[in-house]
DNA sequence: TGCAGAAATTGGTTGGACCATTGAACCACT
DNA sequence: AGTGGTTCAATGGTCCAACCAATTTCTGCA
């Protein structure tokens, strides 16, 4: 499994480190999922100590590229190739009120532009896949009267991986854990999301009517009201305590 | 069965160093370019190895928010705070043409945001900043015939400054290389950026007369023009020799 | 005063050790 | 057959004590 692993030579050790593994990864065809060798083994074949495998292999958790599991060895969570366009961007402040509502604004950027890019592009598979996500999500709702927030972000999801354009979905997962947090905090808005549910089924009848601007409106029309809610519920609990 | 069982939380040392470091950055007013204490003293302080006080950082300078310089020290790059969004972008193949066409899609959807935001809430000084910037390019579009990416940037980033929301010009700063590399080689293409000219004063018409629909609108029909250049670019010469 | 060289400082790397978690194999009991 | 417990090897996480390499600071001589 691990015969194509030569030796490293130049200084910037652990970039030479990423670069003889991203070839590596190459070399066997791994994908996501895919697990690569254990930290002992790079190591030794790589000529390096461990602990410069591990600045490494920080990098690339760092990254989003990998996932490291202790006991059971890291996992590439992304496809990976010797030439790649690394954009990491920090963004400052979010945890407040104002910062929810700035990060809503991108998500409505990138929700309105992917449902339009959706209607051109998707396939029927990914078709299909949005509309799957769709029915368990409308189930979900009627089930469990309105408490369909994973079900929500991932018909959404399906949204964007089908635009066709990876960076929409990297840049809305980012953005994930800080929705997420308010989403289950409904914020003493007993029905939260409830009005954006209809709007879910008509993004997706302009998406397979290969509607761009249709969808593209739709999904303004359901962003806006999720604004409407959040803005209710900083209105019911006062949001001045941070964090 | 009740299903509800969160995910247990247990502690993450790395992490942990991470946050008290940025708790040290908020304690002593570091700015960018700003000097923190070095390994040694932090691992002695936070009671943590070296190793780990490393690993810490690494995961810092592999987001670009700190620079290490051997025998000197490390250095912030930029501003730091405990709550910050992290959105690590990778994009496979970066230097193609099928990346810049990604990244253009991601802007297309931010500026269209932006433009109507910026129709609702920028002021009076902004609208006039704006309208500055505008003249600006169009004198340096009338002088220099067609050359004006600078004066046309300038005026892009005036529209996601008084958007508001600086999550705007954050996000379109970090891709702005990505932009100009392409900008600046224009393909062969001669009078790249020629049939986007008219749209800027479009847009800037709709800001003033607060017409948030049809800033969107305007914004959308200008990047739908940069990318008929650049399809025609990648038609003229092949771009098929990757780096 | 000016400057070359020594010394101290600091990040980079190494090797080895031990801990904590995981997962598989195995076993006892029902 | 299945359930639960135990053992054990593999693997990532942390720690330590050095040493290397680049940089900065200090020192002493001209």
């Amino acid at each position: 499994m691990t015969d194509f692993l030569p030796p490293i030579q130049t200084t910037a050790r652990d970039d030479a480190v990423l670069k003889a593994l991203a070839g590596f990864v190459r070399q066997e065809a791994l994908g996501p999922g895919g697990k690569l060798p254990t930290e002992r083994i790079l190591a030794e074949r790589l000529k390096v100590s461990r602990n410069t495998v591990r600045e490494a292999l920080t990098r690339w958790e760092g990254l989003g590229l990998v996932e490291r599991r202790q006991g059971s060895g890291t996992y590439l969570k992304a496809a990976v190739s010797p030439d790649m366009l690394h954009m990491p961007l920090t963004l400052a402040g979010g945890n407040d009120f104002a910062g929810l509502m700035s990060t809503l604004e991108i998500r409505r950027a990138l929700e309105a532009e992917a449902a339009a890019l959706c209607a051109i592009r998707a396939g029927k598979a990914e078709l299909a896949e949005i509309e799957r996500k769709l029915d368990l999500m409308e189930e979900a709702f009627q089930t469990r009267a309105g408490m369909s927030s994973d079900e929500d972000w991932e018909f959404h999801q399906a949204i964007f991986r089908a635009s066709g354009n990876p960076l929409f979905e990297q840049i809305i997962a980012a953005m994930y854990e800080l929705f997420h947090r308010f989403w289950e905090h409904p914020l003493g808005v007993r029905d939260f999301g409830h009005a954006s549910f209809p709007y879910h089924r008509t993004i997706f009848n302009c998406i397979a009517a290969r509607d761009p601007d249709g969808a593209r409106a739709e999904a303004l029309k359901l962003i806006a009201t999720v604004e409407d809610d959040l803005k209710r519920g900083a209105a019911n609990l006062k949001l001045s305590d941070r964090r």
